[in-house]
DNA sequence: CAGGCTCATTAGTTAAGCTAACGACTGTGA
DNA sequence: TCACAGTCGTTAGCTTAACTAATGAGCCTG
């Protein structure tokens, strides 16, 4: 029905730059607490993964472990983030966000959702369509 | 041919996290020189806009005056920016990015669509088609 | 034309990133 | 079995980037 023949060395720049601006306005919807957006980032990534050590969650995170030490001490002075020692291997941590730490992330997720559902409510019905197929092409782009 | 009936609700926090993992799959297609995000970032929106006074980049990028005198002045070095003063307010300045700042810009860009056009190309041709309607519904949500 | 406002900058603080170095622990090879 | 190389997390010290508060120059209105 449409045009076909999408090149995509010109979709590339085209689907870059909306994302990263429609990403900008999102993060602009600002959240309740005061966490910042690297100890959000690095609470997401644990609640994502269950469970990490310290140097997991910094490598998912592309940062350096000495970094992660004092992401992770803030969050765990806020109680939001456990550490509980290795069973078997006495150098490492296992680090798990706690209720309270995933309470904190279905907040702020709302609120970003919120400015997000708004936007999308304004569009026709086969817009909406075409974004819930493209959201998981691009899923699977993020995965690849 | 698909299921029609998209509840904005539900969509938007599948949109939304398929956007921001994208666009962190993006931000890591690291670059050449040495310039860090935020000089990027500012210099980026300078470009868009044209030419902007310190205060419209600021709040353009979400960031109070004076870090926005810092990012500028650091630019300025490096002969990407360039001020000028306003033709009639004699408080004010004029940002624009010189020559060399929009080179420089060129070349983070390419990088990041190599990256992606390449993840792009390993698609069928539908699911580029999608992406590029949806690249257009995106841009439109971003403005809004 | 005086007072209040806006603009950009400076000063000083806090957070967040890095590298280097260290102490505890593991596991392997002689 | 046990010395030693390697790994893990942390500490120490530094740089960059953000903020608020305060400052000085310039504009404009009553």
């Amino acid at each position: 029905m449409t045009a076909n023949r999408v090149p995509p060395a010109q979709l590339a720049p085209q689907l870059r730059d909306a994302i990263t601006r429609l990403n900008r306005r999102v993060r602009q919807a600002r959240p309740v607490g005061d966490l910042t957006v690297t100890q959000l980032s690095a609470l997401t990534s644990l609640r994502l993964a269950g469970a990490l050590t310290p140097r997991e969650l910094a490598d998912v995170e592309r940062v350096q472990p000495p970094t992660m030490t004092k992401i992770v001490a803030k969050l765990e002075e806020r109680g939001l983030v456990q550490r509980t020692p290795h069973p078997t291997d006495g150098r490492q941590v296992i680090l798990a966000a706690t209720e309270g730490g995933r309470a904190v992330l279905d907040q702020f997720e709302r609120a970003r959702d919120e400015w997000l559902a708004s936007r999308l409510a304004a569009l026709a019905e086969d817009e909406r369509d075409t974004l819930r197929r493209a959201a998981e092409i691009l899923q699977q782009l993020a995965r690849a």
